[in-house]
DNA sequence: GGGAATTGTTCGGCATCGCTACAAATGGAG
DNA sequence: CTCCATTTGTAGCGATGCCGAACAATTCCC
């Protein structure tokens, strides 16, 4: 019980930042006898640290406010996409502390010398760390199937990965001495929206980010949906057109054939494998502009409301958040998905949705990233006692 | 903390049956002498029973197993369908004791009508139960979009409902002395077919019923999804083939425009709106092997393979339970459904997938609804001690 | 028939929370 | 400038409810 309560004061303070002891009373439910107690454990802990007092404005004794000790206390967060590898040390509370970040190229995609490269990239950023900072763990983005409960990869087709056991090659790797959380990109950038961005505070979100690729994450009751495996989000697969494209997983009409980056360079009239020059041209004449790329976006747009009205049927989000791509070309498709859910979505279900972009945008993987890897502290404060640090 | 431990036990008895005290304690992981006092607690509160000692098969002193008092404990479960009208009473444990059914012809779906049926219906299960028995609330299942925040009815379009407060409604005209949770039909049957069913243990469900229309019921740890306002589950609504038929919604190609009850008609050559006595003529000559009737099943099926594998790259549920119209056909479409799945979902999501027809068939609605009126109890045991009874 | 095994019960100890009283610090009224 | 109301933090006390240990009850097996 004990634990528990720990565990809410520390989310509180890792969730809002800074929070005096009667705040804590209010978020918590708890007395202030009990808050002080648990506050000091939190400090004798090295999770939290007191920030002094200060006047609340009104009259009465200043409150003395506690914080998270984010300089003591990080996690790394790791991306690894299809053009780039990214690692970050990310503070308690969510701050990101510093961020190495590596372009590469296709040839660069090996899996283990993707190994070599997010190790050494880790070991860069712990040894700039300063000398009493624990290490939490680490939480790994990846564009690919993730297995949750053994954290390996079941495929990542933009890889060309197929049933690699990352986390547990992660971790060897690193020596054995951290817990390894893997997951799916686009599943830690919804959980980043969720704590950190756009959809702070809302139970039900949806999150579709398009990248080479559609992935989602699902957020119901304020927690991830992971599925039965932890495939859950793969909102790339649904069915939209039966008599529509041959899709890379051996099915027909996938959404991910009518709205991927592909699929709209070529209704744009660019080159379909441009990668990320070509989508920064498109944006560029869209911007000009440019009729044919208007048009390009606008039934780009139709096609992303057709798969969004199923899913906002199926699941009745509170919050639509459109990531990557979906959120770049947002300002341009806005009116016409507007108004394609107007049609699709029943009128209920619509009534108090909002269809937004991505807050956090690039360092959305980075930060959900983190969440997934401070959650075992956050549920356990306790367990710090127990490891060295 | 003691009210989620009571909470803990009364929901193992509730769920598994009778259970020995030894067994409470490897279920809740709580030592014997709580367990004993807790279910010395629940026996005072007239919500479990002794049931005397058993030998359990080996050594050592015979177990006492506890049950729950269901004789004394029951609530009301109604369900609002399309042709017919039915109140049960379930007991503590899920034991259907009563059932009152009445079909209906359209013209009986007039609110005011529908609201005095039940009652009526309920006044006639109560009055048939034991004097000492407390009814500790009424569950709903209705044909329509349910508001879960105040149990009204957002729209059903089969009963030509619109904005109807029908849990304050029907509350009311009971005497304002019961606890009314209404939700929808399709959520209540897969939370049967969760707890009583055949996805009993199965933490991550999609449960789809075909009906007149057709909905569906999400599970996710366990627990049914409801989404932002209540609405989540309405699968019907995916649209699934941008050049197909128009909804009644008011969009182009939804899944129920293809699978519905409508649909399987049609392609079978018999009169769409022939409703149940169709569906039986359907069914005959299936058995019976008629060549067109099998061949407009397999065309059902491999629709009906199409949405639901949109939903499983979606949802990566561990089960799909098949019910009402699906269940009945399932004999005759397994084989295509398998193989279409085979080629539209992601191979990783369909490893561990099992899909099945539902157990509880007609009564799945009934005992679903009984679920949702007892979720209060099993939440707070001890706020029977607070009412009279 | 006796010992091992299993289960239920009783009793004391302990952790942890809420409550109450009191101390600390500030703003505003007089 | 002083005093009081107000708000917040802290310390001591009591209550709750869990666990653990010892003991009793009962059965199976040798």
């Amino acid at each position: 019980m004990r634990s528990t309560n720990l565990s809410t004061i520390l989310r509180g303070l890792h969730r809002h930042g800074p929070l005096s002891r009667s705040d804590l009373g209010v978020l918590t439910g708890l007395t202030r006898s009990s808050i002080g107690a648990l506050v000091n454990e939190l400090v004798r802990l090295d999770l939290a640290v007191d920030q002094g007092t200060i006047a609340g404005g009104g009259r009465g004794r200043p409150s003395a406010v506690a914080a998270v000790a984010a300089g003591r206390n990080v996690v790394l967060a790791v991306q690894v996409a299809v053009d780039s590898l990214a690692v970050a040390s990310v503070g308690l509370g969510g701050e990101l502390r510093m961020v190495v970040r590596r372009d590469r190229t296709r040839d660069r995609v090996d899996l283990q010398v993707t190994i070599d490269d997010v190790v050494e990239m880790c070991n860069d950023v712990r040894s700039a760390l300063p000398p009493d900072c624990r290490v939490h763990g680490i939480g790994v983005g990846v564009v690919g199937l993730v297995r949750r409960a053994d954290n390996s990869i079941a495929v990542a087709p933009n890889l060309g990965w197929h049933e690699v056991p990352f986390g547990a090659l992660l971790s060897e790797a690193l020596g054995n001495h951290l817990a390894v959380q893997v997951a799916n990109d686009a599943d830690v950038s919804a959980l980043a929206e969720l704590h950190r961005g756009v959809a702070m505070g809302v139970a039900e979100v949806l999150s579709v980010w398009g990248e080479v690729g559609v992935g989602g994450g699902i957020v119901s009751r304020g927690e991830l949906i992971t599925g039965d495996a932890g495939f859950a989000g793969e909102v790339g697969h649904m069915p939209v057109n039966p008599s529509g494209r041959p899709c890379g997983c051996g099915s027909i009409g996938c959404w991910e054939t009518e709205v991927g980056e592909a699929a709209l360079l070529r209704r744009a009239g660019l080159h379909v494998d441009g990668g990320p020059t070509a989508i920064e041209t498109l944006l560029h004449r869209a911007a000009a502009g440019d009729a044919v790329t208007l048009a390009a976006l606008h039934e780009h747009a139709r096609w992303l409301a057709i798969g969004l009205a199923g899913l906002i049927n199926v699941l009745n989000p509170g919050m639509v958040v459109l990531g990557g791509l979906f959120g770049r070309i947002h300002a341009y498709t806005a009116d016409t998905v507007r108004t394609e859910l107007e049609r699709r979505v029943l009128s209920s279900a619509r009534a108090d949705l909002r269809v937004v972009p991505s807050l956090l945008g690039a360092d959305a993987p980075l930060l959900g990233a983190a969440e997934l890897a401070f959650e075992h502290l956050l549920a356990n404060p306790q367990s710090v006692s127990l490891q060295g640090g």
